[in-house]
DNA sequence: TGTCTATAAATGTATATACATCTATAGACA
DNA sequence: TGTCTATAGATGTATATACATTTATAGACA
């Protein structure tokens, strides 16, 4: 018994497929551990190197989870792959050869945070918190501004690290791998402070992606202002080319 | 001369920084032909198999286009196919197994439009235009509205399609492979149509992404509105999985 | 001159093979 | 009992090979 469809498609699409078939059905649940690469091969009747690519391009897409020499999980929901998107814009932009600047506005660490903050950390004790606001520029425009709060007994060393090339998201989840992601996407219009720092007018909309880090504790919570008027659509115009 | 960095990576991961250097210096500028993939091989060293990979990763990831019996070539930059993540929500939403439905509340054909219609196509004379307001459902909460004008002339027998089931933008591309798109992202506020069929209050933020295509004349331009409050933030918290 | 066709060239897929690397664990050993 | 180690098993990478599919084009032919 295959377990594949017959309609015409790539053998490794026809994997891709039944992959996302038994998570889709809920054969295989959240975190469900997969047959291994081996098992598949013997039985779907294909490839080692096809049921591993359909894999490789599944945990790209953020469907599954591998890791080596242990073996391949269902992966939540992918919501936050999604998202995750919204926030590299910068990092993407800088990537396809625009000039980027990250300017540190505030750099202080906040030893008694009032009670707010620590709701926002979900926190029932006192604790030291490391407050940054950068601006990130491309090509002298101001872009997106960035607002950080880092528990700072659970991240060792945060503020020696370069707050202009790597971004918080990235740092996090290198120094502490097994931690829990929550994302909130929004739309606010823009304070005084927004308007000034992103040179826009106030009350211009802006886009906002905020981002809750957790290892058991609330570790870093971080707020993404892009603006996204007609600035950021500069160049987003696709000609395919002439014949 | 391998031209590849001598860095502690995969070599697959070497021929694509090589190919992306090319590009961010712009060695091969937008819309260049690639070397081809027996040429690549040739002049790094590498097999081929090695070099299809790097370079159908760049082209997942939206660097390059591929033709296939032509050629691969440099794509513009890709500040779109980000976009597209997020206009392509709902579906990934659907395909993650939440419940979809679509209902149409326009379906019309506009015969003679107004001069500000015909302005948003860049049009010197009159021509019908369909017209449509689709609403999108998760699990029976409304959570995106689409509205959509199609140059009748250009684009046949588009209110026979199924609107229900497959998105415009899809649609455009398949139909008519050689188009221009435009994109502009922005947030608003909900209008007293928007809330009562987003089901949300007036004023509130929407995130907006608009659409334009063309080939040689605007044939369509599409607008999402999405509510993008705390209602759409459910299930984006990413736990891992305990040992 | 125009049209059809065979062909070359390019990308797309599939497999077999080999080795590298990482992880958990069973078992030896102190 | 605790610790170290070898090993099995899983994923990761790289290559060689073969064939399929698509496209543009050169050349035959009417």
């Amino acid at each position: 018994m295959s377990g594949l469809s017959n309609t015409a498609l790539p053998l490794y699409e026809k994997v891709k497929d039944f992959v996302l078939d038994n998570i889709g059905n809920g054969n295989w649940p959240q975190n469900q551990k997969l047959p291994s690469e081996h098992e598949l091969t013997s039985s779907l009747g294909v490839s080692r190197m096809t049921v591993h690519r359909a894999l490789r391009e599944l945990t790209a897409e953020g469907y599954l989870r591998r890791v080596q020499g242990v073996g391949t999980f269902v992966s939540p929901p992918k919501a936050q792959s999604t998202l995750i998107e919204i926030s590299n814009i910068i990092s993407e932009i800088k990537a396809r050869g625009s000039r980027h600047r990250a300017e540190v506005i505030v750099l202080e660490r906040i030893e008694r945070p009032d009670q707010t903050l620590l709701d926002a950390f979900e926190f029932k004790r006192h604790c030291p918190i490391d407050h940054s606001l950068v601006v990130h520029y491309e090509n002298g425009v101001p872009v997106q501004l960035e607002e950080r709060y880092v528990n700072t007994e659970l991240v060792k060393n945060y503020l020696d690290q370069d707050f202009t090339s790597i971004g918080t998201y990235d740092y996090l989840q290198h120094s502490t791998p097994l931690t829990e992601v929550e994302h909130l996407i929004s739309a606010v219009p823009a304070t005084e402070r927004h308007a000034r720092l992103l040179h826009i007018r106030e009350r211009d909309s802006c886009l906002v992606l905020n981002r809750k880090t957790w290892t058991g504790q609330t570790i870093a919570t971080v707020n993404t202002f892009t603006y996204v008027g007609s600035r950021y659509s500069l160049g987003s115009r696709y000609l395919p080319p002439k014949k």
